[in-house]
DNA sequence: CTGAAAGCGCTTACAG
DNA sequence: CTGAAAGCGCTTACAG
């Protein structure tokens, strides 16, 4: 049924090898090409990609390890991966560990099998199996969102984001906040983001009196932490570590009939697609998730070509001043 | 320095057929087995997938092609997916079509060179081209979300959902009320949802003004949607084609200063995670999304190994009552 | 420019 | 239960 190479061969009347080399472009001359155009054409001729594989010993294929499928930040890279991959001429493979760490090492395992040219990941935390494996994965690996000292990443500048969102909340004169946050086992969102934001309280000089909260990343879980705030501490506001988390913030805000932000005011970490849409408006802080994708893409293909890069690229975060903080500092009425 | 078979079989002192035999649990003697199995073991032994492609001449790989990788009903479904193949010991590969009715076809031809064991397909619409592509694939491939006479598909009760939706609004005591839908080449999300709609106004026998409307998937597009719906026939309720498009108009409602429900009611179809935390939470219709990967990835496998299937599969949905619907038959306060 | 041959790592009848 | 051999479809030196 499907041609092959040889089947090729025999109806232009060559040998394989000269099919193999007008197929990848070798030298063949005007008029073999020519024949072997019309032929491959008419006879519908695709390459087994298996045959080339393991000839070949590598493919054009990229690897995606990501934690979960239906986040926004990993949508918004593989879509960005997606298409830098796919203009380079490769495809890329998707592996959904699942939230599990051992998954992320099965998965380059498993990539490194299939001859993937390199690999991208996105961890919650790098461990030293994630640098065990990535090392006896023999190709490349590139992680997106989290830093190394080992391996080569695209991060964002996680604690800027952190000092810019604090120091935009003190000045509009906030000074009692609930600083809800995730575990610091996540060096960039539990780690970086509080320390920048610290950094900016300390900067301010005035008294400012910040509680410490603690959250997964699920939307259930900062209802209930926010719960826990509000009967605690009642602060004027609530900066979360993302916005999934601020979501699930301002539903309990809501429900308590709180009004955002003059009752209490909420900021997220992210940019996410929703921060605009609902009412008001988060503010938050934009990350580029999917030009990392794109860069994450460009950069694990140099690798693969053996080229040299940066061992750590930081791509900048943009401040979004929207609807849901308050400014305490306007005239009272 | 990567062990082949016939390393094994060296160090083993058998020949490479008992190995494979070994491998794949054909009949070796106790003995040979458990020298193999620790030999295997200790070199750290991995079969080559291509090479093992290249004799099988079929791989344990589900191809999924989503529109985009970047919306909820995908990445859930997806999910499913991902969940049943990997328990099945297989493995997904994601195709990302883009939008772009062309590369779903590309991405047909493209899975059916790689030997997948089946696609799943979830387009916006079922062309001739799709057919064509999906013959000459020579595997199987299953639809979801769309329909089709002569492909196998999962389905939602699209009918039921508006018909739901209809009889519920009409019940809370709206008679006008303008219905945004999508194109009616969807004919899932366009055309049966609007028909089901319909058919509720027709049974209730009273008087209701209808609007009709389209919109594309974007919020964007939703939010200007509603801008002209405000503007030209004041419902008291705009039915959305689906939870995107009513977040659109959510968002329109309240820049305008509509209050809703009490000014404006809006409803959606979907059940995405954020109908739920917006404020008020959104009256919808749950898709089982995620079940339907589930399935899907099940009756892909059975159509894979030969086995028949019912040639539609049509998955129940289930009305969501929220807040976003205002009761017009409570008494005037 | 072109062809014959070996080989990538595995599986699969076929004998024994 | 075990082994020798052929072959999957391609690529790659090596001669010519």
């Amino acid at each position: 049924m499907t041609k092959t190479i040889s089947d090729i061969a025999q109806m232009a009347g060559v040998a394989k090898s000269t099919v193999s080399r007008y197929l990848n472009g070798g030298s063949v001359s005007a008029k073999t090409k020519q024949k072997l155009e019309r032929i491959t054409r008419e006879a519908g001729y695709v390459p087994n990609t298996f045959a080339q594989s393991l000839k070949a010993k590598r493919t054009n294929l990229i690897g995606t390890i990501v934690p979960r499928l239906d986040s926004f930040a990993a949508a918004q890279t593989m879509t960005g991966i997606d298409e830098e991959v796919r203009a380079a001429g490769g495809q890329m493979l998707i592996y959904n560990a699942g939230q599990e760490r051992e998954r992320e090492i099965e998965a380059m395992q498993e990539l490194a099998r299939q001859k993937v040219a390199g690999i991208i990941l996105m961890p919650a935390r790098v461990t030293p199996d994630h640098l065990r494996a990535a090392e006896a994965a023999g190709i490349p690996v590139l992680l997106v969102g989290q830093g190394s000292d080992q391996l080569h990443s695209v991060v964002y500048d996680d604690y800027r984001a952190g000092l810019l969102m604090g120091r935009y909340v003190l000045q509009q004169g906030h000074r009692r906040i609930a600083y809800l946050g995730v575990t610091e086992d996540d060096e960039a969102v539990g780690l970086r983001r509080k320390e920048g934001f610290r950094d900016a309280v300390a900067e301010c000089g005035e008294d400012c009196e910040v509680f410490e909260y603690e959250s997964s990343f699920k939307i259930a879980d900062a209802r209930l932490a926010a719960e826990r705030i509000l009967d605690e501490c009642s602060p004027t506001l609530i900066v979360c570590a993302t916005d999934n988390i601020a979501l699930g913030v301002v539903k309990t805000a809501h429900l308590r009939g709180l009004s955002i932000p003059e009752q209490l005011s909420i900021t997220g970490f992210g940019g996410y697609e929703v921060t605009e849409i609902i009412h008001p408006a988060l503010t938050t802080v934009r990350f580029p998730y999917f030009e990392a994708g794109k860069l994450a893409a460009r950069l694990v293909h140099k690798l693969a070509a053996g080229e040299e890069i940066e061992q750590r690229t930081i791509l900048d975060v943009e401040f979004l001043a929207q609807e849901s903080v308050d400014n305490l500092n306007k005239p009272s009425v």
